[in-house]
DNA sequence: TCGCCTGATGATAGTGATTCTCACTCTCGT
DNA sequence: ACGAGAGTGAGAATCACTATCATCAGGCGA
């Protein structure tokens, strides 16, 4: 692990959000990328198009899934977990959890994380722990 | 806190599922009941549905959504976070997460709990926890 | 026992989100 | 300029529910 820069050839980096290398950075791309970096909180893909297709009318629906999507495979993006099904939140790389207020929606990131260890589970269950989610609801500081 | 039995007056348990008081037994909720305690991991809607109409033809779908429904009050049954969106498990009552089995879609309870303390949470992100969600994915013993 | 009242049900229509399809466009390398 | 292939949008299709509503069932009091 020499540099810590780009991970892959050629990912694009717009805003700090990742896509899979060799993809191309459309305008329509700019439009939802520039969307996602909006937010605080959580967001859904339709959310993003009413927003998006501003910047860019006749964006399509379709491509604000398909980004979101290519965003999802390198991690810049997570769904999450919870009541609210299809939502999703920016996110940095690397491991994490999120603490997230049900008053405001806010998603914020936390590198606390005690989830039961590999080890234990493997010897009380004989299970092979590969990865975990972990999500904390609550009230943020702002709310309380 | 005196007893700890029936904790509302008159809940209906079948096969150890729960309904909320004073619903009634009738045989489609029999049919989804059954179909659900057949269960070793997690089920859909539909899954139910095409199984449980076998032993109730003419069992309607809007029921099984409302036999679900009425079982995730009791906590009997909750949904299941992570990649397969619409999915519950049966659960027992009280608190414990669950280990996914990623081959075979086994759900394991556990009560290994290491979320991160409500207390550090607070001094360290000013974030007043009330609840979260953990699964634990990976390979289970059968599958290893 | 009989009729009511209300919970429960199933068929069906409707809804909102997501995916699919496909003809067309745009880019990039040559 | 050209060709290959990535990218796109419109609209159809699918999917997972949800709402509606006429009807049914069964516990119960008169
Ligand atoms: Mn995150
Ligand atoms: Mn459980
Ligand atoms: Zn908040
Ligand atoms: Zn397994």
């Amino acid at each position: 692990m020499a540099g810590k820069g780009r991970a892959l050839p050629t990912e694009t980096d717009y805003r700090g959000l990742l896509l899979p290398a060799s993809t191309r950075l459309t305008p329509q791309r700019r439009a939802v990328l520039d969307a996602i970096a909006a937010r605080r909180s959580s967001f859904t893909a339709v959310s993003l198009f009413q927003v998006a297709r501003r910047r860019n009318p006749g964006l399509g629906i379709a491509t604000v899934y398909r980004t979101v999507e290519l965003l999802r495979q390198t991690g810049s993006v997570r769904p999450l977990t919870g009541d609210a099904r299809p939502a999703y939140v920016r996110c940095e790389p690397g491991h994490h959890h999120h603490l997230v207020c049900l008053a405001c929606g806010a998603v914020e990131e936390t590198e606390l994380c005690g989830a039961p260890s590999p080890a234990e589970l493997r010897r009380r269950y004989g299970f092979r722990a590969e990865g975990h989610e972990l999500d904390v609801y609550g009230t943020c500081a702002r709310c309380a």
